[in-house]
DNA sequence: CTCCATTTATCTAACGATAGGTAGACACAC
DNA sequence: GTGTGTCTACCTATCGTTAGATAAATGGAG
């Protein structure tokens, strides 16, 4: 049998209760999911995903950082050996059209921004964690291409053209939106 | 006296509280007011917030509705005679930048198109409403300037980064990242 | 000018639904 | 028998919404 190699282990319910909690999440925010529509989705009662995670917050944190943990892995290390840094670029872009695309979700983290002002604390610390993890990552990979002027600034730009794009596209209901408002973002 | 040309006018008490709505929604999004926080700052009860508009989509569909309004205004005409096109693209970057500078606000649309998928209907057209005309503005704008390949998608591109930047800005708790996130959107 | 009807704008009081959260009992496994 | 995990049964708070009453202003009709 395979052990899960991460400090990280949780029952498979706790497990569960993430996935669910992480989709609705994904499609209407903090706001967007309850104990009692999770406890509905895995089969419990609403009592006993306190017992898994024991507020609301503490589930909160726990959906973002495993997303965060998840996003940052899809990646790859920015000075992946191999890789050119124009294809982890198109990865970045493409991690986020296919949420939005394949799984018809919005990134976990451009949610919780939107309403930040509203989220418990250790909440907004997650979400202020997960962008900063990706401008880490991007001004990185851009270093690595050389060029630029000013990495953050380009970071920073990507970043905001993804999230916003996501909001547009979905705004619209017309997928060809995001690829429209991406295009060009990485060969320029 | 004076009479209000258009044919919105409305009682002084119905546009306070399109005022506390707008402000509220534009922090916390559609369920960042209710009617009962919005009778108390304009100092009714929540029952008489009902008198003035029948439904919290109905006030939803105002707030939206005056927003975008007002927004557009502010912008003036794409072809507005003696104003290069430049200036109105910077212009248009301002009005965002102003709103979280100035207002510590979001865009009310961006908020409403974050957590669209669970807004009613007519409020979700709002919003949609919202970006068409905006991407109509911009493409207008972008066409007298000339010498771009595709108008639709830079303007999505603009909208999606000032979106997004608002976001990132206030969840990094840093207005910079905004300035850094749209600089040479205009002049590129 | 006065009387009556209507409108305007607010109130009190409550409704049913849903939210997050808690206490204590119960079953099953090691 | 000690945890682990789930249950039933509740709590308090807030939500949007409604019913019904009230007081003041408005506007014709006699």
């Amino acid at each position: 049998m395979i052990e899960p190699v991460k400090g990280t282990e949780r029952p498979a319910k706790a497990e569960e209760i993430l996935d669910v909690a992480e989709r609705m999440a994904r499609i209407g925010g903090y706001n967007g999911f309850s104990f009692r529509e999770i406890a509905k989705a895995v089969g419990i009662k609403s009592a006993s995903v306190h017992y898994h995670f024991p507020g609301k917050a503490e589930l909160g944190v726990a959906v973002a950082r495993r997303y965060t943990e998840r996003f940052l892995n899809g990646l790859g290390a920015p000075d992946e050996p191999g890789a050119e840094p124009e294809a982890l670029l198109k990865r970045y872009v493409a991690a986020y059209r296919s949420a939005l695309v394949d799984d018809g979700l919005m990134c976990l983290c451009g949610m919780l921004g939107a309403e930040i002002a509203y989220l418990p604390e250790v909440v907004a610390q997650e979400a202020k964690r997960f962008f900063e993890a990706n401008i880490a990552w991007l001004t990185a990979v851009l270093a690595r291409k050389g060029g630029e002027m000013d990495v953050r600034a380009d970071a920073l730009r990507m970043i905001s053209t993804l999230e916003g794009a996501l909001i547009l596209a979905r705004s619209l209901d017309d997928i060809s939106a995001f690829d429209a408002a991406t295009r060009g973002l990485v060969t320029g």
